[in-house]
DNA sequence: CTGTTAGCGCGTTCAT
DNA sequence: ATGAACGCGCTAACAG
């Protein structure tokens, strides 16, 4: 394969002048600019990008650390940033990490070795040190509250959206809440219990963990979800639920058994994804595809103290009764 | 940042000793196997991938054309693509195109530049000619049917699956049958095509333009092939939906407007999404995490011949009426 | 405007 | 078992 050297010598010129032509530098006349253009069409010649990377030492190249992309949640995030990326001529390379930190590890090693430039994490598992460690070698970004790390981040205030769901209810009358979770001991998971708790304690109801369903992601789940509520003794009259994918298998998983809502069961859920305009299910709209260009946009600031707040909002639909 | 060159000089060795006990050669001994990890330890040192890559012409990248991510279909595929690399330690690199042919070529000149090794490309634009050209430089696989092509292929027979759906609709006395469809003139939605002209063609039965609803992707195109419907004056009794979203979106919409499903309209969705059980839709079950996978393992593969065919089956459930 | 030259960081013969 | 030296393909001073 032909390389930069061997077009300077067909061409009668030196590298330098074809890598000038190559890159649109001024300073190289009409003339031998034609030249070398045509001896790179003859001779088939392309670019070794490695060989630029490695003398730039930059690559045009941002890591996206995600546990899985199968999710409306986090396929929205990407999409994002995927979008956005491409406006801005950088690729994309993904770190699938299934919330597994080696995973997320060899992503930050990658920013030390330099196969990437900046590094946006959707999903924390490791400590904020280390990061914070890493950042010498690339911007990084959490999609996560780092307001108190140094460490830029762009995020939703998990525990401020939870919390407005929880006043909605109770300001509906309802004091026996429950809620369903994707992953309970995620870092976002445990904002909204802190929201959940607090709450709990402030309108002085005990907290019940048979309320509490860990591991809803899907419709199924959804579905899993109504059949132990139809085993418990006491029952809640209102859930969170933090995916409108839940939520909808909850909705219709009740309208099988027969369990009516709103009238014996409110639901709020997270996301406003389109599937919950069509439940008329009420829930609060999270803005992720913005926060996936906000991340970008985030990760190629210099600036290394950037903490971006997204705002969010309830949407009052049909799904919760006033008791 | 220190590069070999410095470990050698701080560990008394030189740099080909160092870069044996980094690629784990043989014939080191223990003695300065020590004394180099020692200085590896202490100077933070870590190996520059990029200079790995310029000398080997190899990067453990493979890169995956795609439209967009933020749907079911892709999102699945993408999904077992990005669980298998996980496995085989490669990483990802994506081409996000929004079918936009220059985004599509860019990944094609990113295997000759040699930033990635290999190239699975799930929706094609490019002519099989140039698809074929770029063989040269890399392993490429392309997620349509191309057993009359030089290029790896995995792929759904889209012509038998949709023909599957239409026989089973004509053998429950259907005639008067429509079809939704992403994008008509993507590759897949053309071999559709095919299979509902021929067998419109056998039952000789006129093709109605009208019925033919293009542009349908989400939840909510559903909502507005129901109102298209609505104003039809000749209506079909059955639809062919080539996305269990857009079913979705159609079942519900249906319900809101009082038509009564599938007594007043058969619907036949595609993929078997979960949403499609919980709506009890009948639809064409597509294994599409699985084609991530085989799709994979293709482009791992250097057989340049390799063609896998994914198997579909139709799940009958509860939304066709025997007329 | 153009060319010479010195790296970028690492792998790999080929001697020893 | 070990190291010197060259090459991978390209960019960027620097000199002219």
């Amino acid at each position: 394969m032909a390389n930069i050297r061997d077009v300077a010598k067909t061409a009668g010129v030196s590298v330098t002048t074809v890598s000038r032509v190559l890159n649109n530098h001024p300073y190289v006349s009409e003339e031998k600019r034609k030249l070398v253009l045509e001896a790179i069409e003859e001779m088939n010649y392309h670019i070794n990008i490695n060989a630029v990377h490695l003398t730039k030492g930059v690559t045009k190249l941002i890591g996206v650390v995600i546990p899985f992309i199968n999710h409306p949640y986090f396929s929205s995030i990407l999409d994002g940033i995927a979008n956005e990326a491409r406006k801005n001529n950088y690729k994309l390379i993904l770190f699938q990490t299934d919330y597994d930190l080696d995973k997320e590890i060899e992503a930050l090693e990658m920013l030390r070795m330099k196969q990437i430039d900046s590094l946006i994490i959707c999903s924390r598992e490791c400590e904020w040190s280390i990061i914070e460690e890493y950042e010498t070698y690339g911007s990084i970004v959490v999609c996560e509250d780092g307001q108190n790390q140094n460490v830029k981040s762009v995020y939703i205030d998990h525990y401020q959206a939870f919390k407005i769901g929880l006043d909605f209810l109770i300001n509906r009358g309802h004091r026996q809440i429950g809620y369903c979770i994707g992953r309970r001991t995620g870092k976002n998971s445990k904002q909204r219990e802190s929201a959940y708790l607090d709450t709990l304690d402030k309108i002085g109801e005990p907290v019940r963990e048979e309320w509490i369903f860990d591991h809803s992601y899907t419709i199924e789940d959804g579905e899993k979800v109504v059949h132990h509520l139809l085993r418990l003794a006491e029952k809640p009259t209102a859930l969170l639920v933090t995916s409108d994918q839940v939520a909808a298998g909850i909705l219709m998983q009740c309208s099988k058994e027969k369990i009516f809502i709103p009238n014996e069961l409110s639901i709020i859920g997270f996301d406003n994804h389109p599937i919950s305009e069509y439940l008329q299910l009420t829930t609060i709209d999270l803005p992720l595809e913005n926060m996936g260009i906000e991340l970008l946009h985030a990760v190629l600031k210099v600036d290394t103290a950037h903490h971006k707040q997204m705002p969010f909002r309830l949407v009052e639909r049909k799904t919760v009764k006033t008791l």
